[in-house]
RNA sequence: GGCCCCAUGGUCAAGCGGUUAAGACACCGCCCUUUCACGGCGGUAACGCGGGUUCGAAUCCCGCUGGGGUCACCA
């Protein structure tokens, strides 16, 4: 929009506040005034107010458009994780929104391993690392094993990369050689924090002459690099969720960007990397945004394009703490092993710190995809709810087809010698399959689903306390218990509408309530209150276990066992 | 402590100067039902505080408070 439409807009704008004001109600002489003259104006133009709202609605389409997809550049992003641990949920939502912002713009999603401290590296951490990614359906174009244009992609693979960077700085003066000790800085910063300035690096090995850092040197005293940063002016740091971020140049220090071991620091390893994979956009954590001024000087040192920053919020715990062990599961394997299903994970790490918009919050990868905005990512850090996953596990859960669920369950039955490895009888696995139909409605993960089949594989042992008092109070309750079980001994075909209708004529013959025989038998054959529909569960026991469940039970109750068993 | 970021119900989160301040989870009722779950309907519950700017502020500005991050030869 160029300057002098501006004045325009301004009066287009003033007469729609005008309309508000009829709208809302004429409070005030002002908004009298106002009207008369908003009316005068549009009778002055010839503009009818439905015309000027039309042009109201252009200009927001216009300036509300994605600036991203203007640029014909192609977005590159990355995911950089040290494997040092296990995929935190943070870095799993960071990975997502990396991998998002990717597929929106049809650009290319890399995996680079930041594994610089090879002290904390582990081979382990980084198969799990690359195995949670994959079980999250979060796949990349380059990385360590698929290989890739800009490769190696592990920065323990890129040492002569970042030595040659390294005499390119040293040869333009850019840094120069420390020769302070660990210990010395320590102290430094001690006594900076005692006397409440900024531990900052004194610039001490700065200005050292040129003889005596060539002696020095030739020693083969131990020293690390720093890079020289200009005290004078201020550093930017555009962000596209928090806009532009501020840092006055005296506030960077003279950091070290290699290490005495001959290694580069991670500030150096991860800019060299991000410049020559030529990452777009950098997506990371919102721990990063203090780090980011420094790269920025880095950047411009070595003669490298600054990339778009994006800095997504952290995840807290509930007390608002940082998400540490304490908390319960904090890594993608443990949500893994919980039983917790991709989806839902990936799910609910989408809503916190975004909102698709709209009503529905349970959408597809595909329906991700095209809702999400990086810019509109929120800039506050959220409290996760464990709650809220499950609510979201159960809807994925439940909508799973019942065979899927079997197969996904299977091994855990046979280890529970609950069904044969090798079964392959029609009857029983489509007895199976049903069982499984009637109790996946009801469950909000596979833990669920254990415990709603149980009893159809293993004795009723154990009778819910709250159910006995309720169920099996009455005197008469066995007799009641005997007279079904004889019942039901003669129902042909065992099927849930005969056994249904024998049961409700059993009721009227003995002129109770349904309750009074439901409750109890469902007690008597499951051991809980509980389950599907009774009619349902019996079928699926069978008329024989029926019987002799109802008739255990009415013995244990006539002899006082029923709460005794284990 | 310096610097930086942030601030709407218990939690997530709409909101972009005029709204009865959405929606979701959780919680509480009611309905459905043989129980439970699902589902449906309804309810409780929020703009941290103080100053401005404005006819009008959750929204813009300043201060405070609170939370978080960072200041490593970790990443």
């Amino acid at each position: 929009m160029d300057f002098p439409k501006l004045g325009v807009w301004k009066v287009v704008f003033s007469i729609l506040d005008g309309a508000w004001v009829v709208r809302t109600g004429i409070r005030t002489f002002h908004n009298v005034a106002l009207l008369w003259l908003c009316l005068w104006f549009i009778m002055m133009h010839g503009h009818s107010p439905q015309r000027v709202v039309c042009l109201r609605k252009e200009s927001v389409s216009d300036t509300g458009g994605n600036s991203m997809d203007k640029e014909d550049k192609q977005v590159r992003v990355r995911f950089a994780p040290s494997p040092t641990g296990a995929l935190h949920i943070g870095g799993a939502r960071t990975a997502y929104f990396n991998w998002l912002f990717a597929r929106q713009h049809k650009g290319v999603f890399v995996l680079r391993i930041d594994d610089t401290d090879r002290a904390r590296s582990t081979e382990a951490s980084y198969q799990q690392i690359l195995d949670s990614l994959r079980w999250l359906g979060l796949d990349w174009d380059e990385g360590p094993d698929v290989g890739g244009a800009y490769g190696p992609y592990r920065q323990s693979e890129r040492m002569s990369i970042y030595t040659e960077q390294l005499e390119k700085l040293k040869q333009q003066n850019r840094v120069y050689p420390c020769f302070c000790t660990p210990e010395e800085l320590q102290r430094e910063r001690e006594l900076a924090q005692r006397e409440g300035r900024a531990p900052r690096y004194s610039g001490k090995c700065r200005h050292l002459s040129a003889d005596e850092v060539a002696s020095r040197l030739a020693a083969g005293e131990s020293h690390v690099y720093r890079l020289r940063v200009e005290s004078e002016g201020e550093t930017v740091v555009h962000d596209i969720i928090r806009g532009d971020v501020v840092f006055q140049n005296a506030e960077i220090d003279d950091f070290i960007i290699w290490k005495a071991d001959g290694t580069p620091t991670y500030h150096l390893a991860s800019c060299i990397d991000d410049a020559l994979m030529e990452i777009s956009h950098i997506v990371r954590a919102e721990e990063h945004l203090s780090n980011t001024p420094r790269h920025v000087v880095l950047f411009e040192a070595l003669g490298f394009e600054v990339p778009q920053f994006a800095h997504v919020p952290m995840i807290l715990a509930p007390d608002r703490s940082k998400l540490s062990k304490r908390h319960g599961a904090t890594s993608v394997s443990e949500y893994r092993e919980q039983g917790i299903l991709p989806q839902a994970l990936i799910n609910y790490l989408l809503l916190l710190g975004f909102s698709p918009g709209e009503d529905n919050e349970v959408l597809s990868r595909e329906q991700a995809i095209e809702s999400f905005r990086l810019d509109q990512v929120a800039k506050h850090a959220a409290v996760y709810d464990v709650k809220k996953l499950e609510w979201l596990n159960a809807q994925y859960y439940r909508a799973q087809s019942p065979d899927l669920v079997l197969a996904q369950a299977w091994a855990g039955f046979v280890e529970r010698g609950w069904v044969a490895p090798d079964e392959t009888n029609r009857e029983r696995l489509a007895w199976l399959r049903t069982a499984i139909e009637f109790v996946l409605s009801r469950s909000r993960n596979a833990a669920d689903l254990v415990e709603g089949l149980r009893y159809y594989f293993q004795p009723v042992n154990a009778y819910d306390p709250t159910g006995v008092k309720k169920q099996f109070a009455d005197s008469d309750v066995s007799d009641r218990l005997r007279r079904i079980a004889k019942r039901l001994s003669e129902v042909s075909p065992f099927t849930t509408v005969v056994v249904e209708k024998e049961f409700r004529s059993l009721i009227e013959e003995l002129g109770v309530k349904g309750g009074k025989l439901i409750h109890p038998t469902r007690l008597a054959l499951t051991g809980v209150t509980v389950g599907p529909g009774l009619f349902d569960i019996m079928v699926l026991l069978g008329r024989d276990e029926c019987v002799s469940r109802l008739e255990l039970a009415a013995h244990r109750i006539e002899t006082g066992n029923v709460t005794l068993t284990q």
